[in-house]
RNA sequence: GCGGGGGUGCCCGAGCUGGUCAAAGGGGACAGGCUUAGGACCUGUUGACAUAGGUCUACCAGGGUUCGAAUCCCUGCUCCCGCACCA
């Protein structure tokens, strides 16, 4: 099997236009997979994700049914923005990235700079690579996300929801860079990945009517305030808001100024003339005083903290180095001052103390405030007091209050009164963006977004859910959960490819909402070659999507043939996606799906697929952890790639490319490969797939390997109905195989008289076989259905079914007899080591037969009741050797599958030889005990006859 | 913290609507056959013990339900994933 086998099966797929699908008389079934962001060589991770679309596909073609499999570029985006950019500037970890990893050609590389290169340059690789992986995909439908056509048809999606009144004005906060001008995604960092955005309380202490705005989680311990702390060492501003004086660490505006509109610059102010002086706190009104301490982080908040020392171990801490450090002390002239201070308590926790600070600074053992475990400390009760904490009694309004509860209560007070506000900041410093800058956090106001929070449309995307079936069905309820959690999404972007919004044109749409209900799009897009862009209206839309009669549509154009297919196609059968995609994409495809069409149109089915390991590691191209796919198909082949990948793991599993498994599932493919030659060998002459001459089979191997074959495609068949790739392909390949390695073993006497069974045998599972590895390994397949006598295409062949006659438990029993008595002699001459001339085999007696029936009526191992009952049915004679025998079959009986009375002579006789050789003994059946010298004929129960050696 | 899913033999992994489970299949290791040799292929072994097809110990740990539990229930330990404006 070579690539060059490959490419001819590709070309004829092609020229016969296999795969192109039109509506007609037969059943439709239409199945999409999440189109890719082109933007990198495809790895083999890619690899399965659009395998498994292509093995269902062709599994339903077989079946009979009319199967789209469509394929489009989701080119929308920032991504290759920055990509190109980094192109541009040269950067050499972009450029080792795109030449080691993606493999592109160097005097293609410069070309990159441009996005709009990226994305045609990847998409048109990926297309390449779909074909030289044999999938059938019908290309006449392809597209990409930043055609006019499809911006007109998301135009039309977008209008659509505002008059749903499903889209909004509004603002929320996001990683940005102010350099880049842009928001910034967890991948565009160069550090700090994985910090979120925490939301703060900032809150007003006067002082000479101006403010220092500390931020806090925790704005309920405003109870326990002592007094502010400043870091001596940082340089402070004050600056304008609207009216008011805030005075914040020069460092911290930055990232202010993105939040507060307005935000200006008076001057600087020196902290001296501060550090000493008082504050007024606005709740309680009390005075405190402002003291120096070097934990304060400039970049943090505001670069100002109110200390509760009762509860926060830094600021406990740092109050007493403070009372040590005279130098301090009489610098700022602090004595009294400190001296004064007394720690109060705030909140009451089980288990802790007044002041739980105290605690944790024991527990952890800190020595002063630059303390490296001061953090884990700090985390430890800050947990603690949100999850079990109670506002202590002596603070009013709040006493007695859940801390939780408290703080929300608490907050939302004082930003009514203006005495706080929000403020957002990074969970951890510092965020650099890949330009290199630091990033802030931005209120974004002038946003627009998606009404997820709406409670109807919450409530239609459950609906639409409850209607679909889901692949893995644990994932339900993960979709429950993100149905109900999902709130206001920002649906416009400043920088991107992709369509702008069409009523505020300076935003695009964002790459999640513009590919929400694209399915439908595929099923017209091949005829949006013909159509002008400007007829593509909303009328057109609304009348080809929705059914709605409307006016405004080109007459030349004929509509009803484009909605008719539409109607043909739609609903979606299935949606395939990647696991990482359940909270946002799918999510969006079900809100999407349930407010823009009618029930009759929401889709039925969802695959989540798993992620991809490398030898165990995790994949990822940016980290060259990857092997690109075309890579794997010039080393293996495509057919071995879609073998290993659909074998490997179920779908929604991860799979782990392993490259000895690998070069295992090769070697598999090579032997099926070439059995056709071994049977044409076995029959002398070649055979002819598409006659096979009918035989009765009379021995009970040859129907034993047809039984197993039935067997083994009944339980793929219905594997693959649920996209069971591993275990179809466990059954219809390595079950199978062994099968028919057995069967061979078996037969090789046979097979050296060429017998016209075994030839029949083996030419029917061949056939058969063919057929049930047609969707995995094509190429193969049709090259072997072709050489061995087959008509057309196998792709275009009718799926195998299985018959439940012939899937014959007796004669699947008979060999498992003969099996285990084989290997029961084997084990018994092992233990005795004795020099053994004879093996004589006794058949169970038939009394035994009967309380085996009657063991089984009761279906209990119930010993009293399995001898009462025989007793009364007057099985045997000898009452001891019955309840002896009771008792044994009791034990047996759960081990044991029931099957009623067979003949076992006639079995054994059938396997006499065979066991004789396989134990290398003569071998001597016995109807009767006759000839029983040591009494071993009692041991014989029903499938299992006795045996005694000499 | 919130939500979801796991912990099986040397490794990966099936089983998990209770009995046919010492536990599929693959990979690895070992032995035999074939072969000039190696590879490939085929057969067997891969928890312990055993002079008659058996017994014992086992599916994270502990407890329970049951005639019977890898499978059901409880407790503990432990691992993985998602938590957003990003494809």
């Amino acid at each position: 099997m070579n690539r060059a086998i490959e490419k001819k099966w590709q070309d004829k797929w092609h020229k016969a236009n296999l795969f192109q699908a039109d509506p007609d008389e037969r059943k439709k079934l239409f199945i999409t997979v999440a189109y890719p962001y082109p933007s990198g060589a495809m790895h083999i991770g890619h690899g399965r994700t659009y395998t498994v679309p292509d093995v269902y596909s062709r599994f339903k073609r077989m079946q009979g049914y009319n199967v789209l499999f469509p394929m489009g570029w989701h080119v929308t985006g920032a991504p290759v923005i920055g990509i190109a950019k980094r192109i541009e500037e040269k950067d050499p970890w972009t450029l080792e990235l795109y030449e080691k990893v993606h493999k592109v050609p160097k005097d293609e590389i410069h070309k990159l700079s441009n996005p709009e290169y990226i994305v045609k340059y990847f998409s048109g690789e990926y297309h390449n690579v779909m074909d030289d992986m044999g999938y059938s995909i019908d290309w006449r439908r392809e597209f990409r996300t930043t055609d006019e056509s499809y911006k007109k048809f998301i135009e039309w999606q977008l209008r659509k929801l505002k008059s749903m009144d499903l889209v909004k004005k509004g603002k929320h906060p996001v990683k940005y860079c102010p350099k880049c001008n842009n928001p910034v995604g967890d991948h565009d960092l160069l550090d700090g990945e994985g910090a979120t955005i925490n939301d703060l309380t900032l809150i007003k202490f006067e002082i000479d009517g101006k403010f220092i705005v500390p931020a806090t989680f925790r704005p309920e311990t405003i109870f326990g305030v002592t007094n502010l702390w400043l870091n001596p060492e940082v340089k402070y501003i004050e600056v304008d808001n609207n009216g008011e004086t805030y005075i914040i660490s020069e460092k911290s505006y930055l990232n202010l100024t993105n939040q507060i509109k307005d935000l200006k610059i008076i001057g600087e102010v020196d902290h001296n003339s501060l550090i000493g002086n008082f504050v007024k706190n606005p709740i309680t009104m009390d005075e405190h005083p402002i003291l120096p301490a070097n934990f304060v982080d400039p970049e943090y908040g505001t670069g100002a903290v109110f200390s509760v020392p009762g509860h926060a171990p830094a600021d406990y801490i740092a109050l007493q180095d403070l009372k040590d450090n005279n130098e301090l002390l009489n610098k700022y002239n602090l004595k009294g001052i400190v001296d004064d201070i007394k720690i109060l308590n705030v909140v009451t926790v089980k288990k802790y103390s007044e002041f739980p600070a105290k605690d944790l600074i024991e527990k952890f053992n800190l020595k002063n405030q630059n303390d490296p475990n001061l953090e884990e400390a700090t985390n430890e009760l800050y947990k603690v007091e949100h999850s079990k904490g109670i506002m202590s009694n002596n603070i009013p309004i709040y006493g007695g209050e859940k801390v939780a509860i408290a703080r929300e209560k608490i907050r939302s007070k004082m930003i009514d009164d203006c005495i706080g506000a929000i403020m957002y900041d990074f969970s951890q410093h510092p965020v650099i963006c890949r330009c290199g800058s630091k990033a802030v956090v931005k209120v974004m106001d002038d946003q627009w977004f998606l009404k997820y929070s709406d409670e109807n449309w919450k409530e239609k995307a459950r609906k639409c859910l409850s209607n679909e079936n889901i692949i893995p069905n644990e994932l339900r309820a993960n979709f429950e959960y993100y149905i109900g959690w999902l709130e206001d999404w920002a649906c416009s972007r400043r920088i991107g490819l992709g369509t702008k919004l069409p009523w505020d044109k300076q935003w695009l749409i964002e790459p999640l909402t513009d590919s929400t209900i694209y399915m439908a799009y595929y099923t017209i897009a091949k005829y949006f070659r013909d159509i002008e862009v400007n007829d593509l209206n909303d009328d057109f839309f609304d009348y080809v999507l929705l059914g709605k009669d409307n006016s405004q549509i080109n007459d030349s154009i004929d509509i009803d043939k484009i909605k008719d297919e539409f109607n043909y196609w739609y609903p979606l059968d299935w949606r395939l996606s990647g696991k990482d995609l359940v909270g946002n994409h799918l999510t969006f495809h079900i809100f999407h799906h349930g407010t823009i069409f009618n029930k009759d149109k929401w889709p039925k089915g969802m695959v989540v697929f798993g992620m991809g390991l490398l030898e165990g590691r995790k994949m990822s191209s940016s980290k060259g952890n990857v092997i690109i796919l075309s890579d794997a198909i010039k080393e293996y082949g495509a057919d071995v790639v879609r073998l290993f990948l659909m074998a490997s793991a179920e779908p929604w599993q991860d799979f782990d490319w392993r490259e000895k498994e690998v070069k295992g599932i090769k070697k598999r493919l090579e032997w099926f490969f070439e059995f056709g030659d071994k049977i044409k060998q076995i029959k002398g002459s070649s055979i002819n797939l598409n006659n096979i001459q009918e035989i009765e089979l009379k021995k009970e191997i040859d129907k034993w390997m047809i039984s197993q074959l039935n067997l083994r495609l009944k339980d793929s068949t219905m594997a693959l109905e649920v996209f069971q790739t591993r275990k179809a392909l466990q059954d219809a390949l390595f079950l199978l195989k062994k099968d028919i390695d057995h069967y061979l073993y078996r037969v090789r006497k046979d097979i050296s008289k060429k017998d016209e069974n075994v030839v029949y045998v083996l030419s029917t599972v061949f056939k058969t076989w063919i057929k049930i590895l047609a969707p995995f390994t094509p190429h193969s397949c049709e090259e072997l259905w072709h050489s061995h006598g087959g008509e057309g295409f196998i792709s275009n062949e009718k799926w195998q079914k299985y018959n439940p006659d012939l899937i014959n438990e007796k004669v699947m029993k008979s060999e498992e007899i003969i099996m285990s008595l084989i290997k029961d002699i084997l084990q018994i001459k092992k233990i005795i080591n004795k020099e053994i001339n004879k093996i004589h085999i006794y058949p169970c007696e038939n009394w035994k037969w009967d309380v085996y029936k009657i063991a089984h009526e009761i279906s209990k191992p119930d010993v009293g009741q399995i001898i009462g009952k025989s007793i009364k049915e007057n099985i045997h004679e000898n009452k001891k050797e019955l309840s002896g025998f009771a008792k044994k079959i009791a034990k047996e009986m759960t081990k044991t599958k029931y099957l009623g009375k067979i003949d076992e002579i006639a079995i054994l006789n059938n396997g006499k030889d065979f066991i004789s050789e396989e134990v290398s003994c003569e071998i001597i059946i016995h109807e009767d005990n006759s000839f029983d010298p040591e009494n071993k004929s009692k041991q014989a129960i029903p499938y299992k006859p006795a045996i005694y050696m000499e």
